[in-house]
DNA sequence: GAAACATGTGTTATAATATTACATAAGTCA
DNA sequence: TGACTTATGTAATATTATAACACATGTTTC
């Protein structure tokens, strides 16, 4: 897993504002969702949000999430360590968890063995419904 | 994870097709592309392919990988059982493991307990490079 | 500083992926 | 049969992502 090994960044003026935004959602955001958030400060075209994001991705600050074509701010200091992360998303109400520990690593590591794979990049995503969004749909 | 308890099921016409085709492929197809290759049988629009393939993948007979936006048929007999599967894909060849097995529905139980989620539905993709083209690739 | 190079930006157009809406047909069951 | 569900056909549109080109800015090297 390639990571970047940088731990302190000079972001760019359109890197910041979008890494801005999505802090501020707090949830997972499309492209275009945040493109229409930064209209009002200059931004007039996809490829502005896609070029930040994928700086932003490469560092570590935030992440894409492949079931939803979405982005969000990474919810650690940064993910370089490892970059074996795994999301759990609430389809309800659209939390996501970004967990990031041994028991991850360890099985990607295993997976990877298992499969003869030199493994470059992964995605685990986990979708239901939350603590709080369980305790109350009971259909 | 819902999943089809039916072992046996009559597949429609638009349906067989696209299963077919899907296994011939052999590897992650696109939906545009599966409509390409059906276009002889009378195939004229993308939703003819989308259709189908959402039966096939609440059948468990094909599964649809996030993170290449891309469908493959499901190479067990089909994954009806747990629904926890793990795609291992290599970025080169295009080959694609499809991993079943107790490892895997381990760490998603033990994903969703820790997260306190109920879990409906994963994602698990690892790509990389595998055996043979890693070898050969010795930048 | 000038030249050479890499990186970031702005802008337009276009590609690739997926869904909405509506009309029709075919299968299932009382 | 009627009532109902499921599958289909088709056109239009929505959503997500990239290609191509021109220009600017920053950094290194001489
Ligand atoms: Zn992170
Ligand atoms: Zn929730
Ligand atoms: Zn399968
Ligand atoms: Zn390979």
């Amino acid at each position: 897993m390639k990571k970047s090994v940088v731990t302190k960044v000079k972001l760019t003026r359109n890197q910041s504002l979008v890494l801005d935004s999505l802090i501020k959602a707090g949830q997972p955001s499309g492209a275009y969702a945040l493109l229409d958030t930064l209209r009002p400060h200059g931004f007039k075209a996809p490829l502005q949000i896609y070029r930040a994001l994928e700086q932003l991705i490469d560092l570590g600050l935030a992440h894409r999430l492949e079931s939803l074509n979405a982005f969000i701010a990474c919810s650690h200091v940064s993910c370089e360590s490892s970059g074996a992360t795994a999301f759990v998303i609430c389809d309800k109400c659209e939390t996501v968890q970004e967990i990031c520990d041994e028991s991850i690593s360890n099985f990607l590591s295993s997976l990877a063995r298992k499969t003869k794979i030199r493994a470059s990049k992964s995605s685990i995503e986990l979708h239901g419904l939350c603590n709080g969004c369980s305790a109350v749909s009971h259909s």
